[in-house]
DNA sequence: TGTACATCAGTGAACGCGCGTTCACTGATGTAC
DNA sequence: TGTACATCAGTGAACGCGCGTTCACTGATGTAC
């Protein structure tokens, strides 16, 4: 019989190498450069070649979009866990870690988080943020922001911070974390996880991911000579406005 | 004589139409529409007679970022300058106005405030930015916020809220703020314009870009029914931060 | 164990496409005397 | 006022390029009996 699971795996080595090679090419020369027959080239293949593989381009660029999320959130939820501590720690390394990527792999930046998608206002929004929960960076920033607020704040901010306008949307959206949080076995009650803390989240991630697309675009208002010391100044801000009652680490 | 200026005059209208059909490729078909051959055809012209107006297709698009960034600054500036009052319903009409447009002009949006240019670091940055205090975005935005920040504000931040790496970035910064504030005949001095103040105005930026950023890409958090509340909230929070003691208009 | 057949990853030629840019040119407009 | 000349916006053909995708094919790998 000699084994059928062999030309599988070597299907599947084949499009890991693909996938890398494809990868390589965002990272190195931009979005534009991947292609089909540059990626072939690479690797020593005919173009058509991928089409056992993938539908079209834009199938696989969809892909590696996915792919470059995933990668991302694994790696920074690993590298927190790593961490000591409850808390603060590891949400600030997740921070840190979201910048630091987004600096090195500008072009991966751009595709996944800077890419014109969908229409705007339809609620249809990219791949790559936390109202898609199971993403793991979505995931590895709740779980951490999460445990951060029920273990260290002084107290849960009220509902009355919150615009009346906003309320419905984010009352669904405070459920759908705190089934998160609780499938991560993190027993959070909702007098700890209010509407005023979700709309602090919200905030939250709003003021990293618009610092992190200024610096990486260049368009800060002033050249910074010490970039990581204005980020953590940006963090230490947050903490303090989210009423955590740590130093920061 | 038969006029020298009437062949200039034609000369000057035939660019004028090129940057219009440009910029109406760009917005209505994306920034990987804007080729030559395009422009050319929309205009009943061949390709190489847009080499008697630019050197080439990036020389071209490059115009096209400047144009863009020039007309927003001077819209919203005569908006804003419209309204009565002195000070932060000018500030936030700016602000709005930036957001409006971001959201309608997509693609604009994109090349000029969201796309890879240069070295990171190295802080050089794009044209569009606060840095260049010529462009009109940034004086618009500069002069609105240091009325508000003279008038308005209860008492003038102290330095001590500026991380100390910072310091010396931001009264580089500050001076320059100063002097063309000046300029528009705004007398500031230096005690209602402390480092904190520079910092502040950095930090609101920021928080506006990022806010507007992340909505334009779809990458909120949440499905908002009604992202113009999340907006003003957004601003209400920073008329806060910053320690304005009016209401929101 | 051997043989006939099916699967399917990868090939190589070809398709039509639109692009930026070059080059020698035409012909109308403006200039000098 | 008329004539010879200069300028220069725009033409049209051509260049070489890389792209995504199609199609009929080859040949090794695996399957059924």
């Amino acid at each position: 019989m000699s084994s059928p699971a062999r030309r599988n795996r070597e299907r599947a080595a084949t499009d890991r190498e693909i996938r890398r090679t494809a990868r390589t090419l965002l990272v190195e020369h931009g979005p534009e450069a991947v292609t089909l027959r540059a990626i072939a080239r690479e690797l020593g293949l005919t173009a058509p070649a991928l089409y056992r593989y993938y539908g079209s381009r834009d199938d696989l660029v969809e892909h590696l979009r996915r792919d470059i999320v995933t990668d991302l959130g694994a790696e920074l939820a690993s590298d927190s866990a790593g961490l000591p501590g409850d808390g603060p720690r590891q949400l600030f390394s997740i921070c840190r870690g979201f910048r630091q990527w987004a600096l090195t792999h500008m072009n991966e930046f751009t595709l996944v988080f800077a890419s014109p998608t969908g229409e705007i206002g339809t609620g249809r929004s990219s791949v790559a943020t936390l109202n898609h929960v199971s993403e793991p960076l979505g995931h590895a920033f709740l779980v951490a922001a999460g445990r951060v607020l029920t273990t260290h704040r002084i107290a849960a901010p009220g509902d009355d911070i919150v615009p009346p306008e906003l309320r419905d949307d984010l009352a669904a959206y405070r459920d759908s974390l705190l089934s998160v949080l609780s499938d991560s076995g993190l027993a959070v009650t909702a007098d700890r996880f209010t509407l005023g803390t979700t709309y602090l989240m919200m905030q939250f991630w709003a003021r990293i991911y618009g610092h992190v697309t200024l610096e990486v675009f260049g368009n800060y208002p002033i050249p910074v000579a010490k970039p990581d010391a204005l980020f953590d100044a940006v963090l230490a801000d947050l903490a303090r406005e989210i009423g955590l009652d740590v130093d920061l680490p």
